[in-house]
DNA sequence: GACTTTAGTCTCATAAAGTGACTAATTCGC
DNA sequence: GCGAATTAGTCACTTTATGAGACTAAAGTC
């Protein structure tokens, strides 16, 4: 982060690290050490000889001091778009963090997606294709799951998923599916939240089960 | 293709054009003006200056003097995968051709896809990747319409549509799930094939209609 | 003309999804 | 203590999607 591209890496590797802030999606965001520079997604020229895998994990280690629950890569990024560095490409991963458990280094501030700061053309390209990942990836990794601790309710899955979404689910489908999915299991225990019924809790514990095989599906509307 | 990686591009950008050679998919190698080395995806260490959009352009045209119908970005590669260059990240590109009008430009080749020379490591991740980049978007894409000529029966289509899936189809469902996206509509053409009743011609015709809203989808299986 | 081959349709069975209403267990105001 | 409000959890009904096989249609082969 705080070094400039060197002569050996024309290219950065930027984070965008989410989590589950209250009820909104927020990422990290940092200035740096210079007050005045625009906020900017976490990035790094990496050394010679380091992988983007391993710069994309220290850049994670720098702004939250351990690597997030789960990552992906979301693709590189430059077309002439402006960067903080003068990298002329940035390789993205989005990275996905448990919001009670982690605090940012200093430097480093959550900043809820839908009021994000300025930031350069490029890294908003790369946050807008960071929420496309993750909606994409939704249905085939437990991502929801581990954004939430260890046991939950369902209606806080059900939230996490609309979050994630960003729309609203129907509470019997979405409990419908679940169980065709055998993804959770319910624990002992309930928990009350002040007014209305008690809930019970769940953890996630997925089974085996035979991979729906589907024929084609035509989701696309013209050319 | 020719020039090493400069300095200032320790980058590569690889294109992986696609074609469906009669029954069977095949990718465009080349061995450059070497013949004792190996084969490899066709690649561009991009100069000063030039997008990697622009660089899978080039690399795109100087393998067949022309365009992919369908681009798309698949991701960048390296964490110490052997490249043909000595540049530490490809930045990976899918194009898609349709067999019948293009031919290479002299020193490409059409491999079919299940025979393929022995690649560097990190291009056969990529050609995996590809492979899995096509298959996601071909529900959101005209890929295989693109891949046919501008009147097809419904046979090539599912034909075409098994090919890029690797999987077989039911042909009712097919046509019925084809029908309900209102993505093709007759000619007044049809077209016999020695044996077996004629067929009728299709065009690709997309009209507009709503999106079907899903909820949910539990895709995964275990971790 | 009977048989084969490919195209195209139809129908039935089953599974998945959307939806609203219903019951259950708790807190809050009074 | 009791009813309203609130949240959890389930049910029943409808609509739509999907899988599968059988059936009709139109050509060629012999």
């Amino acid at each position: 982060m705080r070094e400039r591209p060197s002569r050996t890496s024309p290219y950065t590797v930027d984070v965008v690290l989410v989590t589950a802030m209250g009820n909104e999606l927020a990422i990290l965001l940092t200035r740096g050490s210079n007050e005045r520079e625009r906020w900017a997604l976490p990035w790094r020229a990496p050394q010679a000889g380091e992988t983007i895998g391993a710069a994309s994990v220290r850049v994670a280690e720098d702004a939250i001091g351990e690597l997030p629950i789960w990552t992906e890569q979301i693709g590189a990024f430059g077309d002439a778009k402006r960067h903080p560095s003068d990298a002329e490409i940035s390789v993205a991963f989005v990275g996905l963090v448990p919001h009670q458990t982690v605090s940012p280094n200093a430097g480093y501030t959550w900043f809820p997606m839908r009021d994000l700061p300025p930031l350069s053309p490029r890294q908003r390209a790369i946050v807008e294709a960071a929420t496309r990942t993750i909606q994409s990836r939704l249905d085939q990794a437990p991502i929801a799951f581990r954004l939430l601790p260890s046991t939950f309710t369902l209606s806080e899955l059900q939230q996490m998923y609309e979050l994630l979404l960003g729309k609203r689910l129907h509470k019997a489908s979405f409990r419908r599916a679940l169980q065709g999915a055998w993804l959770v299991e319910p624990t002992d225990e309930w928990r009350s939240e002040g007014r209305g019924r008690p809930a019970q809790l769940f953890r996630y514990a997925p089974k085996k089960r035979r991979r729906p095989h589907r024929g084609v599906r035509f989701d696309f509307l013209y050319p």
